[in-house]
DNA sequence: ATGAAAGCGCTAACAC
DNA sequence: GTGTTAGCGCTTTCAT
């Protein structure tokens, strides 16, 4: 029964009008008298006018969505909530203004699909990309640049150059965390930190050593160790730390699902948190909230961090020069139930 | 310096032939000559053309892309493992016939937008509409039927009528894992439900009951707690439970979310799970495996779902007559910690 | 304030 | 095998 659906020219003959008054009240332009634009709603509610977004997007050139190229780990292990988080942000800052979000995810841990990911907007299907780590490969990025096609970086694994990006607090959180801990008496605290090669790892680990030796203390390299960014090398990173004979008193990890992974070990191992050992995460994703008990951690401003990166591609796409532009976004301490004054 | 890019027409020229062959080789159609054909795709090469997707939908009337209608809740409390599992299964299966995904979240736990997702059809943003609990309302699925808009339903939460659907095994599920803490000596297992009126929720429920009644004990209504889909009902159903005179020995929820804050309340009771009670979830979502203990848990195959799902709106668009059509995917226990013989 | 004409870049029928 | 002719439904000019 669907009929072929009405098009502009179908209200602007029921309205009397021309196509163009149409297209006017559509997009709400200027230059239409109220009775005018009065008939031709009527003919647009009678009909059932939608508009043809293809149509639209052929005629002029835009294509009304955002591309998002983010990574999802097949085994759901790493990031799942970071991923959503960020999609959540930025679908109700696009939603606001009208506009779609296509995902592009890198799925299968695989080598990234560069091509098509660039393809997305050369064939015109988005009109910009956003970029999460660890996604923003350096071949993606060349291609990005060399093609000068717009993009958003968030959180960017290595140098963003030029590219527009919206970054958080990173090294100010970790400190804000370890201040924390020798706040409370801890002395001997341990830090897992990430595969090499990432800003926010680096920054991260700096953070730590930093505050440490601000605080009077040199940081014990047997107390760093790296961990990846999944719950099972917090496992292993959590034994480790914790077999050992002078174990730390508190233990920082660069990511809340390492966290769970180090939390977990401390109770295979028979010990209580935060009695026995304080544990601490980063990012504040909703795994931080379920765990037992509750994990203190540094929010990251997730949402508003994809928010944000819609924002800017919005603005590169009124045209607006947004090159070098960097939107740095605050972490905050969340304080939950693992961390406690140091024992004895 | 992006200057215009290539049209077909710029390939034609170049190469020295009509249009039409230019789209019959981008196309991969037949009749074109070897020699045409690769003299086209030089030109192409050379000048780097890439197909203007809008155009290609205009003259062509397919968006290529499907839209997923989801829930993702602002808190970040529920589902979110199970959206992105979801979403992930139907990507990869887009992926590999060329399709893209186009995101319609249902955010901010207000009332859905059913106009905009309608319209996201109508509007031929996407071609068909992949629609998940529960943001199947009466009204969206209304809607789409109304309008014979083609999509396909997950788990739906009510009465699917026609419309094709993917579901997996919901009461046999709940029933393995309730033969399964019989079979371990479980005598009192109290269960955990959702909010009253959604298919699964009864299913599960049904499952529980019926098998229970199979094994030779009737359920005892004082044990079957009604939950919602939060961490947070989780912690008080969990309380209500242990803190009776004569708690239960094992404690199976609806949903994985759940499980984790009955396990939750059981640790804050000074309980030790498995030991003192067993506890069980539903749906193995990433959460489950990061539990302390890693929860027993039914699993779902999301990913699978989803990419069924896909693959029905693919059919439908294909011009099959799926209406009606129903996928039914297998549950399968996963045993991990959280459950061992009962007490005593 | 309103309208006519000219495409946007492609696919779909048909020729040849 | 290959080319020609029409649109798809809209947004732009530029007139009036």
């Amino acid at each position: 029964m669907s009929r072929r659906s009405a098009t502009m020219q179908d209200v602007a003959t029921a309205a009397g009008v021309a196509l163009k008054t149409v297209s006017r009240v559509v997009n709400s332009e200027a230059g239409v008298s109220d009775a005018t634009r009065e008939r031709v709603e009527a003919a647009i509610a009678e009909l059932g006018y939608v508009p043809n977004a293809p149509a639209r997007r052929l005629a002029g050139g835009r294509a009304g969505l955002l591309g998002l190229v983010s990574f999802v780990d097949p085994h759901g292990d790493a990031g799942v909530g970071a991923t959503a988080e960020l999609q959540r942000g930025a679908l109700a800052r696009c939603r606001a203004e009208g506009l779609g979000i296509l995902l592009h995810p890198w799925i299968d841990g695989g080598p990234l699909d560069v091509e098509s990911a660039l393809r997305l907007i050369e064939q015109r299907s988005v009109d910009a990309l956003i970029v999460t780590p660890p996604a923003d490969t350096p071949e993606l990025l060349g291609g990005l640049r060399e093609l000068d096609l717009p993009h958003v970086l968030i959180s960017p694994s290595e140098d963003a150059g030029d590219s527009p990006q919206v970054v958080c607090t990173e090294r100010r959180g970790t400190r804000d965390m370890t201040r924390y801990l020798h706040s409370l008496g801890h002395r001997r605290i341990a830090f897992v930190t990430g595969p090499p090669g990432t800003a926010a790892r680096r920054e991260r680990l700096d953070g730590f050593i930093s505050s440490l030796r601000e605080a009077g203390s040199e940081p014990d390299p047997g107390l760093i160790v790296q961990g990846s960014t999944s719950f099972r090398s917090g496992l292993s990173s959590g034994r480790l730390l914790l077999d050992r004979s002078d174990p730390p008193t508190a233990i920082l990890c660069w990511l809340d699902e390492v966290a769970a992974g180090v939390l977990a070990a401390a109770h295979q191992l028979g010990l209580s948190v935060p009695t026995d050992v304080s544990i601490a995460g980063h990012g504040d994703v909703p795994l931080a909230g379920r765990t037992w008990p509750a994990l203190s951690t540094v929010r990251q401003p997730l949402a508003d961090m994809g928010a944000a990166a819609a924002g800017l591609a919005l603005r590169a796409l009124r045209g607006e020069a947004i090159a070098g532009t960097c939107v740095e976004l605050r972490t905050e301490l969340v304080i939950r139930e693992t961390t406690a004054n140091a024992p004895g």
